[in-house]
DNA sequence: CGCGTGTTTGACGCCGATCAAAAACGGTGG
DNA sequence: CCACCGTTTTTGATCGGCGTCAAACACGCG
């Protein structure tokens, strides 16, 4: 498969991103180096590596996630189209964290050595750096939030409106369609065991908030969710992305 | 008490921050237009408000948390010389959750307006933000795991482990100095109820791994702390700040 | 002395962990 | 087509960590 030129990237369409100036966009498409295809379930960045690279989501799942000497595992946050992968351990050297492919993904791969070239000629766009990586810490905050203050069933609704949100601004999701996670990866994000996460999924299915179905969770009523979060979804849009 | 001029900034002789060049500390100085005093309980950034300003902690301890609508508090991370405040406010906008002073502490005031101007004309500051920021992300990853995945104990062992060797650094914090917290504090950062965190916060100290007074905690044994919270310190030093 | 804030302790109950096993499913090979 | 398998979901029983309630204690302060 060949590679998508920026000037044809398909998540400019969306009202969700804003548009580049054309030396922006000039200065991307020298900055995008290639593609990288992931299979679900394949690692693409691993906790302790010090990778040459930063990644953008063209499309697909994935997730970032740390894990302990014993296994215990803790999934941090899922990347969707236009999240900046790596930023971490382009910034700062090694990756302390892990990011793991949930559907099949491709990513837009930048070559770590230009970053500098796009903080000395680009302002604006290291200023939408900046951004996405204030936005990031938004959103663990509110996981945060969520994993320290929430009951495990507020807990899953608040996951769950959070991600079908998201993914359907991003074209990730239409309205009917499955976030491709497993009970498993719902747990290792809430913090909580499978076999209470699998409880509490029922109780929000008997609400007929969501159906599960081999291929994920489909969410039947995302306001509904974000109610029994006690929780309101974000609606900024013109969100920036490299 | 007058202001501190950045050429005098007591943090810049600490290893533990970069130096700056002659024309970053040029501009840097022109930046700040400003110090704010707080004293210790008082609200320095308020969630839902759109403050003007970006800061930086010059001397003191601070907190950011978010609370959800019934009171519950979650405490999401601590402020340290060298820490920037305000910067998801700045980019984003609203800031999305508070800021509260823990110690009497004094914050360098940047004028958001000229945000614009450091990142066009200084992109090693620019890029020192984004570094900023990508370590403030990578202490919620850890803050993350450490609630989402380790018992009651290993929380708590962490967290004093953490406070105490960023504290150390920074110079805020001699070898038996109190971290000033409570018991409350600890628990709103960790996700427990307070009874709760005074027996765990009890075990520790009868391993004498920590003592407890009226003014906060002493770190006896950050090693043994680290151990039992099966976490390592990071030991880079050089971190930039503006 | 009385009061407020913070720490400590005990009793009890529940949420969620753990253990165990059964379904439900798609995929594979015979 | 069917037997077998691994993965995932589901359910029940039991256990324990942590929350909740309640009350004492310690301390600084006016």
């Amino acid at each position: 498969m060949s590679t998508t030129p920026c000037e044809q990237c398909p998540l400019r369409g969306l009202k969700y991103f804003r548009d580049f100036s054309a030396p922006e966009l000039d200065f991307v498409s020298r900055f995008k180096t290639g593609e990288l295809s992931v299979e679900p379930g394949a690692i693409v960045l691993m906790e302790g590596s010090h990778s040459a690279h930063l990644y953008t989501i063209l499309q697909g799942w994935g997730f970032r996630y740390k894990t302990l000497e014993d296994g215990r595992r803790q999934i941090l946050n899922y990347l969707m189209p236009g999240d900046l992968v790596g930023l971490q351990g382009t910034v700062m050297g090694e990756m302390q964290h892990s990011v793991e492919a949930l559907s099949p993904i491709t990513l837009c791969v930048f070559e770590r050595g230009r970053l500098n070239s796009l903080f000395s000629d680009h302002p604006s766009l290291a200023y939408d750096i900046t951004w996405i990586a204030a936005s990031e810490e938004r959103m663990l905050d509110n996981h945060l939030l969520s994993i320290g203050r929430r009951t495990a069933l507020e807990r899953a609704a608040y996951l769950l409106a959070f991600l079908y949100n998201k993914a359907v601004r991003v074209g990730l999701l239409e309205k009917n369609g499955p976030i491709p996670v497993t009970q498993q990866h719902v747990a290792d994000t809430l913090g909580l065991s499978i076999v209470h996460t699998n409880k509490t999924l029922r109780k929000l299915a008997d609400r007929e908030l969501i159906r599960w179905t081999d291929k994920g969770c489909i969410v039947l009523d995302d306001a509904g969710l974000a109610k029994t979060a006690g929780w309101e979804a974000d609606s900024r849009n013109a969100r920036p992305f490299i």
